[in-house]
RNA sequence: GCCGACAUAGCUCAGUUGGCUAGAGCAGCUGAUUUGUAAUCAGCAGGCCCGGGGUUCGAAUCCUCGUGUCGGCACCA
């Protein structure tokens, strides 16, 4: 197909801004020079278009900042996931406020329909061209090859191997929406940069709707929602990362508690509880006093050393120990909801995702090496149960044998496998992580999916070689001799915390019946049906549900629309007509409808829906 | 920890270039009203303007040091 050579915008639009050609996206300028056909690309929003028009609104955001920043000095600027950065450093200091300016500076050198040039020069060339500028040096410096490419619009010119767009003048639709701070090379010891974040699409439409589910994302947002629905609260006086759980967080939390200590039950897991800190000799036999020192707190009590446990295996050690075990016992399963503190830094702490005080969902099985397959599937199939009552999507990633690591490869090589064979048994997907194991064994993690795209890892299986080592457990096997046990370390939701708050924006705070705080909110008509409002509540209680009278002294619209706000999954109304026939008048949340039924059948309803899940 | 921004009533937010007694809505309290499915009316109360130090005749406002929060980066056994 041949390529025109459009005079004018218009033209562009009609015509192809690139080509694809063997899967890769060649842009008109190399196309040219090269003379390859393929498939158009036209300007919409498809990745390969996005990809090339972002690619070139991070040159023209460079071209902007360039021309308002005169000493700017320009590193690199990719496409990513949610748009396009750049990180540059300049002498002035630039925030929220000066990216409206940036963004009429782009749009004004955008109405200038500057082509987009291309030409290529030797690498000696480049360097003496960029010779002010040190960021493009060092960029240069891990170019291999004699020879780059140069993009020119306008006086701009940058080094960039594309691909771009013909001409600036089809940029129109774009938003810078977040400045930031990067580490050169993102490597801390280095200088930091300014990083200015962007979205670009191909028009209008796009743009604000991508705009309005940022929005939509935000009024999710677990932080505004426990605030709103009075979950949880975070205190300057009381420490940075320490959250306080209120009552209807409380309740929450605890239905989440109860219905997943039946779960482990069933399992054959036995509930235990190791001490908050333990001595610090412990945790140097563990490894983590010299290895994870720095994220640990610690205290001294009658001149001994103490540390506040970051995680609860060594306590379930010492249960273990507590006995001598036969191969007959095996696996033993401890679990606990352990409560563990971790110095996280600052700048890491975010509502309930990242805390410095949480509780784990946590369990150790001790088995024998052969049982690790099983026991591996077991925790695996625990998971998934977990994950699609819940409706989530997630992702499992197996992360082999790091470069520092404890054990010899023929275990490792064995755990390995035993982990990717429990997945495919499964047909669960998963992906590699090459060396993210953890320095005493690979492990599998199970991360899910935020409001707005992130990943938090919530749940984690992972097989450990050392602590038994360490500790030198042991069991006698069928001919009596000394066994060194395999111990898995476990977590399911991964933390109360992080995985409530995830719970809260994948519901938008809507909980369904049987985790909401509460399950009903009765609103009587008037004063006069108040006691059988109360009948009512005692009733539910006894069911095991959870609800609130709305009997202030407002309009029944009002208590209504009260009601509702609070998210509850169910109303009832009950006025002289449902007492004088035992009925109440239910809105249903989910459904939007409003419905009789009788008080007998209403509770049965209320009981099956909350008694309909179970891990 | 790093870069940038921010902190005013329980909540959401106004508060001009430093200058009157720091305001509003919601929530709360009191009264009237007793309501049939998303806001009844009236009144009242509520503030160490995040904390310490400074500049100034005068600071919610400017400077400084903390603390906390937000957006990223780095970190996340």
């Amino acid at each position: 197909m041949a390529l025109c050579h459009p005079t004018n915008i218009e033209d562009y639009i009609l015509n192809a801004i690139a080509i694809k050609h063997n899967d890769q996206i060649i842009d008109l300028q190399t196309a040219a020079e090269m003379g390859f056909e393929g498939e158009q690309i036209h300007l919409d929003n498809s990745p390969e278009s996005l990809e090339v028009l972002r690619h070139s609104t991070a040159h023209l955001m460079a071209q902007a900042i360039k021309s308002l920043y005169k000493d700017a000095e320009f590193y690199v600027g990719p496409v990513v996931k949610e748009g396009f950065y750049y990180d540059f450093k300049t002498s002035e200091t630039v925030g929220e406020a000066d990216l409206k300016n940036i963004e009429k500076e782009m749009l004004s050198f955008a109405k200038k329909k500057y082509e987009i040039e291309k030409y290529e020069i030797s690498m000696d060339e480049a360097k003496e061209k960029f010779k002010n500028d040190h960021l493009k040096l060092s960029v240069m410096e891990r170019i291999p090859g004699d020879r780059v490419s140069i993009y020119k619009q306008g006086e701009f010119e940058d080094l960039c191997r594309g691909p771009h767009l013909p001409n600036i003048g089809l940029i129109r639709y774009f938003k810078l929406t977040k400045v930031a701070g990067a580490y050169l090379g993102g490597d801390s010891k280095n200088e930091v940069l300014t990083r200015i974040y962007g979205i670009a699409f191909a028009d209008k439409e796009a743009l604000k709707a991508y705009l309005d589910q940022m929005a939509e994302a935000e009024k999710r947002d677990h932080r505004k929602l426990g605030n709103e629905m009075k979950l949880f609260t975070f205190r300057e006086e009381v420490g940075a990362g320490f959250p306080i759980w209120l009552p209807a967080g409380g309740r929450l939390r605890a239905r989440l508690e109860s219905l997943l200590f039946k779960a482990h039950r069933k399992r054959g897991y036995e509930p235990v509880r190791g001490p908050e800190m333990l001595r610090s000799d412990l945790w140097k036999t563990s490894g983590h006093y010299q290895n994870y020192g720095e994220n640990m707190y610690f205290t001294n009590i009658d001149e001994i050393e103490f540390g506040v446990k970051p995680m609860n295996c060594v306590g379930h050690i010492k249960v273990y120990e507590e006995d001598l075990h036969s191969y007959r016992d095996l696996p033993l399963k401890y679990f606990e909801y352990g409560v563990v503190h971790r110095h996280e830094m600052t700048g890491a702490l975010h509502g309930l995702f990242r805390v410095r005080e949480f509780t784990q969902d946590d369990a150790h099985i001790f088995c024998t090496a052969d049982q690790i397959e099983e026991q591996i599937i077991e925790v695996v199939d625990f998971v998934d149960k977990i994950m699609s009552t819940f409706e989530f999507d997630y992702k499992m990633m197996i992360s082999t044998k790091p470069e520092k690591a404890v054990g010899d490869d023929k275990v490792w090589e064995i755990s390995t496998n035993a982990l990717k064979n429990a997945m495919d048994k499964n047909k669960l997907p998963y992906e590699i992580d090459e060396g993210g194991g953890a320095f005493y064994g690979p492990k599998i993690d199970i991360k899910i999916t935020d409001a707005i795209g992130r990943e938090w890892q919530c749940g984690t299986i992972q097989l450990d070689f050392n602590l038994p080592q360490r500790f030198e457990l042991e069991y006698n096997g069928e001919g009596n001799e000394k066994i060194q046990p395999v111990m898995i370390h476990r977590a399911i939701l991964g933390s109360f915390e992080r995985f409530i708050g995830i719970l809260t924006e994948h519901y938008a705070g809507e909980f369904p019946m049987f985790i909401a705080p509460t399950q009903v909110a009765i609103v009587p008509v008037a004063e006069s049906h108040k006691d059988y409002a109360k009948e009512l509540s005692d009733k539910l209680i006894d069911i095991g549900a959870d609800s609130e009278i709305f009997a202030k002294n407002d309009s029944l619209n009002k208590r209504v629309r009260t009601a509702e706000k609070t998210r509850v999954p169910m109303i009832v109304v009950i006025g002289d007509e449902e007492i004088q026939n035992k009925t109440v008048a239910i809105r249903d949340r989910r459904s939007r409808e409003q419905y009789n039924l009788s008080q007998e059948d209403f509770l049965k309803l209320i009981q099956t829906k909350i008694n309909e899940v179970n891990f």
